[in-house]
DNA sequence: CTGTTTGTGAACGCAAGCGTTCCTTAAGGT
DNA sequence: ACCTTAAGGAACGCTTGCGTTCACAAACAG
């Protein structure tokens, strides 16, 4: 994500006003902030203020704005993330968005493909149900994380026109590693006698995401249960493959 | 859905205006019409405007309006859908609207339910592989309905805080009544032969909406595929259940 | 210290949508 | 024909959010 055509263009329109920069210094922003926390305990939040950077710069603010689009997406979803909604839970200004991210999908996207976890194919472990057990086990521990909340999310958006990029971005960055690995799996069980030699197909691949699509979706789950996995294994994907 | 004290609310606001009612008549709303349709032939249009009907009242407008509540569903979603712009589809008032529906909830929810077919069980066809694909091929046949179209968008609601309301309508109006007729089919094959006698758990049941659900959220498909039930059932059902 | 970069908060003009109200009149029933 | 109901269109005041701009100043580098 290339932002310097648009960094230059932000610094084209603050240079007039760098220049004009005038002698007298208003109160600064920390007093301000002070004096509009009414609720808090004025003495822990002066101390608070003294004694921790107020402003946030580069990779450290921007990892706060990563956190308050994920938390708005999977709160309410893609439509109702606002750019302004963003800036405030950030505790940043709209500009500071503006000047990373054109819009609101390039920022959702940027912010997904940063905190998802990168997907590792499964070692030959020595039989297909323990390498899909670690597979699962795995993926459903990707999903319960804040990032796999908001991908949930996400996938509500795919129904729509305008909605390829994010589809792509799924595909590619979940969908299809998830299959790969899962395909891996079928053939080495298949090699090895323990998978029957015609499971290794497309739609048995598509099994497992379709389930935990499901699970979050319809099931409700928010984390994935903790034996899900097992029952998913044996109920379903060990009499589906075994040989 | 009891639109009575609604409609009384209505009535009494519009009561004074009714007997305040002055003697000359502006404009048809007809001719305003015509002038401002600058883009189209002025005499098709008179023609049109003259032999045809110009409100709908009752169950013909609440079509129209439910006509326009799916499509802006499928195409938006719910959270871009508005209440503006279901009437403007409709080519209806937005009073007209509240007077039947209180909030975008309900206008929703009376939209779906009011379209999608009802769901009735799979006879006895002597073998569970027969009966699996009838109901694949009934499931899909809805799901190819606009107003199956309209359910694949509102499932991207469901990730949200407040969709208590539509996880409720979907479960019970397609899921539940679904995984019913999969473990009626699964309990009978068992006792018939054809399927193996622990085929009928929760899970195993799940796996056919989740793999709708899949088919249409990722693989992008408006219109699911035609061989789609034959493989679905000969790829993953029947080596997942059989004997 | 100086100069540069960039963050923060506020404001702007504009657009869209909400829920409500009002007026006119088409549609339906007697 | 008359009366009642309800549809269609417009307008209202309010809210929220957009993308942009600006002033000030914190943070950083040399």
């Amino acid at each position: 994500m290339d932002h310097s055509v648009r960094r230059q263009a932000m610094d084209r329109a603050a240079g007039p006003a760098a220049e004009a920069a005038g002698a007298a210094a208003p109160p600064s922003p920390t007093a301000r902030a002070v004096s509009g926390s009414a609720g808090l305990c004025p003495v822990r939040v002066a101390a608070e203020v003294l004694t921790r950077p107020v402003r946030r710069r580069g990779k450290e603010l921007e990892s706060a704005i990563f956190a308050a689009t994920l938390d708005q997406l999977t709160s309410g979803g893609y439509a109702r993330l606002t750019m302004e909604g963003v800036a405030a839970a950030a505790r940043t200004g709209k500009a500071a968005l503006y000047r990373r991210w054109a819009s609101k999908v390039e920022l959702v996207i940027d912010a997904l493909d940063s905190t998802l976890p990168r997907p590792h194919g499964i070692p030959d472990l020595g039989s297909a149900r323990g390498e899909l057990l670690q597979l699962i086990e795995v993926f459903a521990e990707a999903m319960n994380s804040s990032a796999g909340s908001a991908l949930h999310a996400l996938m509500g958006e795919l129904s729509h026109q305008q909605a390829e990029v994010f589809k792509d971005f799924i595909v590619q960055r979940v969908i299809e590693p998830t299959k790969d690995t899962i395909l891996d799996i079928l053939r080495r069980g298949a090699e090895r006698g323990d998978v029957r030699p015609d499971a290794a197909t497309p739609m048995v691949a598509d099994v497992v995401p379709a389930m935990f699509l499901y699970q979050v979706k319809i099931c409700g789950r928010e984390n994935v249960a903790p034996d899900y996995a097992v029952r998913m294994v044996d109920d379903v994907l060990v009499p589906l493959i075994r040989a």
